[in-house]
RNA sequence: GCCCCCUUCGUCUAGUGGCCUAGGACGGUGGAUUCUCAGUCCAUAAACAGGGGUUCGAUUCCCCUAGGGGGUGCCA
């Protein structure tokens, strides 16, 4: 058997949506798992969707999760052009090639004619859009004639009209049609150019496709596309249709929908890794309960068959569950990295970052939570001295202000200004007190903070803001009880 | 209109005729634990679209219905 090789042809729009990403690493990883080749090809023929910048994207967006590729537009192979555009030049011959065999003809009829027929299709209350097949069996001289005239023409494959034809998915088995549905489609343009079909078709055999993994919107076409395999004389491939990532049970996830891309949720504080992660189990599932994989065990675990038959709806929700699992699974120092410029972004004061990154990382889902979460360390917000009711310590604001005063002086003589530090001035007071430590520390956090959710407990953020910051909250969050008691 | 495809907890899914009193994960709910909130641990509710067959026995096979998606371009 040959060397397994797929491909992803994605078309530079400028918007990586996760369902390309998803058909990517599925093509990726039924090229890696088989041991074969996984080529990349960019097919930019559609000019109206054109962006600049946009293959950069796709490079990035690959290149960062890992998903090489072998031969592409930008370290070659020996089968380009990589870039469809620059394939241009080659199809018509293969097209003059099916004409030759009888399996495709030259069509002279204009759009105008099409138009009109459409119309007395749609009034007669026909299917709409088929050709009427009127060039198909035009006299050889009167083609050659009308050609050597300058007409200008199209070439149509010629679909057989009886029987059925099928082709084999590996995901949802033996598809197949009445040949009779099939239209005469249009294999090359008046303009010289090919259609996508064909292109599609041709650039898949020249690059040696063995597999081709895409969407399946494809799966209604793709018994066309096997006729022209079969006209060719080439050997079809495995086909793997996937279903759509959807938005909700209706609407596909997409860019006119203002879905998230890729690039979006990187943004937002994803992490690729969890998104990659979290893609592969949109719609596939590993015999077995693990979730969480490498890229090179998702490698070793591939099967392409289990890929589910269903749409799936993209589920932000187990998305963020994801994420919070990967971001808690990096060690201190990466996550450090990772939340220093979210941190940062809102707070200017020297603090002990690694200890509040410490207590940040399992506190946040995605890294875009930090900055609400850290604001207080910059500025007091404006609070309630109601935050001081607690029901789980039976506390009141005078309690609190009671905690505050006997730990206020407690705190001024620690020398040791660490969390440890902090705690072990006021564990003696839990003791002479003979409260809870909740009692006299969650007081200490609101006092702090001005808010009832912390990175940390009180002795937390004491030690993440220092000691003078600290003191300073202290006196005016007395003061503050004082005054509005 | 015609053609193709799909349908298990709210969501992602396991399940290929008896192992199913339908399993896991996220989310929900309840509890334990910690100086708040998280996290962690434990427990719990929650699904085979409907109707016919086939069979000793259907979530699994067949048919119909319903719902949904896709295709039907000189777009890709």
């Amino acid at each position: 058997m040959s060397k397994v090789r797929t491909r992803f042809a994605p078309s530079p729009t400028g918007y990586m949506h996760v369902g390309n990403l998803r058909t990517a690493l599925y093509a990726f990883l039924t090229a890696r798992n088989a041991g074969g080749d996984f080529i990349l090809r960019i097919e930019d023929t559609d000019q109206e969707r054109l962006v600049d910048g946009a293959v950069d994207i796709i490079y990035n967006t690959l290149k960062e999760n890992g998903l090489v590729w072998d031969e592409g537009p930008d370290v070659g192979g020996d089968y380009g052009p990589y870039v469809q555009s620059e394939r241009m030049g080659i199809f018509k011959d293969y097209a003059v090639q099916l004409v030759e065999k009888g399996e495709a003809y030259y069509c002279f009829c204009t759009p105008e004619r099409l138009a009109k027929l459409h119309e007395e299709q749609k009034a007669a209350g026909e299917a709409v859009g088929h050709y009427d097949r009127c060039c198909r069996e035009l006299p050889r001289e009167e083609v050659e004639r009308r050609l050597n005239a300058g007409e200008p023409y199209v070439i149509r494959q010629k679909m057989p009209t009886e029987g059925t034809t099928y082709f084999d998915d590996l995901i949802y088995g033996r598809v197949e049609v009445e040949n009779s549905e099939l239209e005469d489609q249009i294999l090359i343009k008046s303009d010289g150019m090919p259609t996508y079909n064909f292109a599609n078709v041709v650039d898949d055999h020249l690059m040696g496709i063995t597999h081709v993994v895409r969407g399946n919107e494809y799966l209604s076409s793709t018994p066309k596309y096997n006729l022209l395999y079969a006209a060719f004389g080439w050997e079809t491939p495995v086909y793997i249709h996937c279903p759509p990532v959807m938005k909700d049970a209706h609407t596909k996830l997409s860019k006119r929908n203002g879905d998230a891309s890729y690039q979006d949720l990187v943004a937002q504080g994803y992490l690729k890794e969890a998104i990659l992660n979290y893609l592969l189990l949109l719609g596939w599932s590993p015999k077995g309960d693990e979730e969480y994989f490498t890229l090179d065990e998702m490698i070793k675990r591939w099967n392409p068959a289990w890929i589910n038959k269903a749409p799936a709806i993209f589920d932000i929700v187990k998305l963020r569950a994801f994420n919070a699992q990967y971001i808690n699974r990096t060690s201190d120092e990466e996550f450090v990295k990772l939340a220093r410029p979210y941190v940062e972004s809102v707070v200017k004061r020297p603090i002990n970052l690694e200890l509040l990154c410490v207590n940040l990382k399992p506190r946040c889902e995605i890294l875009s939570d930090i900055p609400a979460r850290v604001a207080f360390i910059q500025e007091m917000p404006e609070y309630s001295i109601e935050l001081y009711r607690n029901k789980k310590f039976k506390t009141t604001e005078n309690d609190a202000l009671v905690a505050l005063e006997k730990l206020l002086p407690a705190l001024e003589a620690v020398q040791d200004w660490s969390r440890q530090g902090v705690y072990d001035a006021c564990a003696p007071l839990v003791a002479e007190l003979g409260v809870k430590a909740g009692w006299l520390l969650y007081p200490l956090g609101i006092a702090l903070s001005g808010m009832q959710a912390t990175p940390g407990g009180g002795t937390d953020v004491a030690a993440v803001i220092g000691k003078e910051l600290t003191l300073e909250r202290m006196r005016n969050a007395i003061a503050k009880l004082r005054a509005e008691l």
